[in-house]
DNA sequence: GCTGTAATGTAGTGGCTGCACCAAAACCTT
DNA sequence: AAGGTTTTGGTGCAGCCACTACATTACAGC
């Protein structure tokens, strides 16, 4: 219902739709969702308006599907390593790490699904998917404190809370006041933290 | 310069000025700086454009009074009680039941300076006030965990820039995608935090 | 009451927004 | 070649935006 390769008739597309998508989500990843106008994307994916609506319906629906594509990217990248992974705290702090690199690859955007959080959740669309991909998050941060040994259950639950919260923080910096090496600062500031989480040695080499 | 009061001809003014700037104060707080049209000013002080641009020249320089105005409120509820504490991590502790508080105050709308951080950098004049801002608080935190004895001087500057990230994580959770009763709960995530770096005691009774 | 001055209400500016309409174009099948 | 189907480009719409031009109004000083 989505994606429809081939039509057995009519004017084939000039485009391919995938690359289509790529370019629309770079815009709204770069500028946000509200600050990128139609206009933008006809110019930056050389389509004509006509073509975009009668491809994707809406501006809105054009972002559903950006978002579709974005998060099996960050998923791929980012949370499924830290729920599949058999490390508790170690698996917390590559996560870190990955998500300092994700942030501020190509001009520091920030992570595109918590931008839309800050910007617009009166899309009710758009608020779900948010608030279920945090949820996700912390459930992850909750399982990988409880795979770690010598850490009691009830203060798993409020640090996966703490560092849930320090994630949004981190990628309001990003996106904004923040240069890349003041953002690694701030990252490190994080990791730091889940060494006094780490109940017997201190301090990994590196 | 700023407040003429009595002008010796012309007509009158008909409302109070200060009592305008509250008012857009309010609404640049609740819906934000881009989402407050002209007209809602209007509607909402009760007072025509022309009378809100004849007293103070366009929408930005309005915005910048009711900052004016903001910025001395929540300086004198939260930051300079954290700068004039003789206290380490109590005075620490104190800021973020009062930022709790703020926060979540007639329909939790987040604090207004780090709300038009992450909504509209663009602006020079508000990204500097909001740079100077971040710094300060920054300051504050970490001349706070100096304060506090047996807190190594290496780690407070860590710990400093860990505690602004997670203050601009839980703006955005008061902002959006958390109720009152889930953000009083990630407040009180990062004040457990504190207790694990006061070196003496554990756990002060409430 | 006249004059100067400043605030007001009304109306309108150009520009941008998301989106719709429609005829022409480019393909398929028959 | 004809008919059917879909995409395309061009044009335009109604609505909103921040902001302004201007005539009118309400005051103070003389």
């Amino acid at each position: 219902m989505t994606t429809r390769q081939r039509q057995l008739g009519g004017r084939p597309r000039s485009f391919e739709t995938d690359q289509a998508v790529d370019a629309a989500l770079e815009l709204f990843w770069l500028q946000g969702y509200r600050q990128t106008s139609t206009r933008d994307l006809e110019a930056r994916l050389g389509i004509g308006q006509s073509s975009i609506y009668n491809a994707f319906g809406s501006k809105l629906r054009l972002l559903e599907a950006a978002l579709d594509r974005y998060e099996r990217q960050i998923s791929d990248a980012l949370v499924t390593p830290l729920e599949r992974s058999l490390d508790g705290i170690a698996a917390i702090d590559d996560f870190f790490a990955a998500l300092a690199a994700w942030i501020t690859t190509d001009g520091r955007r920030g992570c595109m699904i918590l931008n839309l959080m800050a910007e617009s959740a009166d899309e009710p669309e758009i608020g779900e998917r948010t608030r279920t991909y945090r949820r996700r998050l912390r459930e992850a941060f909750h399982a990988a404190l409880q795979r770690e040994p010598g850490v009691d259950p009830a203060s798993a639950e409020v640090r996966a809370e703490l560092l849930m919260t320090a994630v949004l923080g981190l990628n309001i910096a990003a996106r904004e006041g923040a240069g890349p090496d003041e953002l690694r600062h701030s990252v490190g500031a994080v990791r730091h933290l889940l060494d006094d989480w780490t109940p017997g040695q201190r301090r990994p080499p590196a």
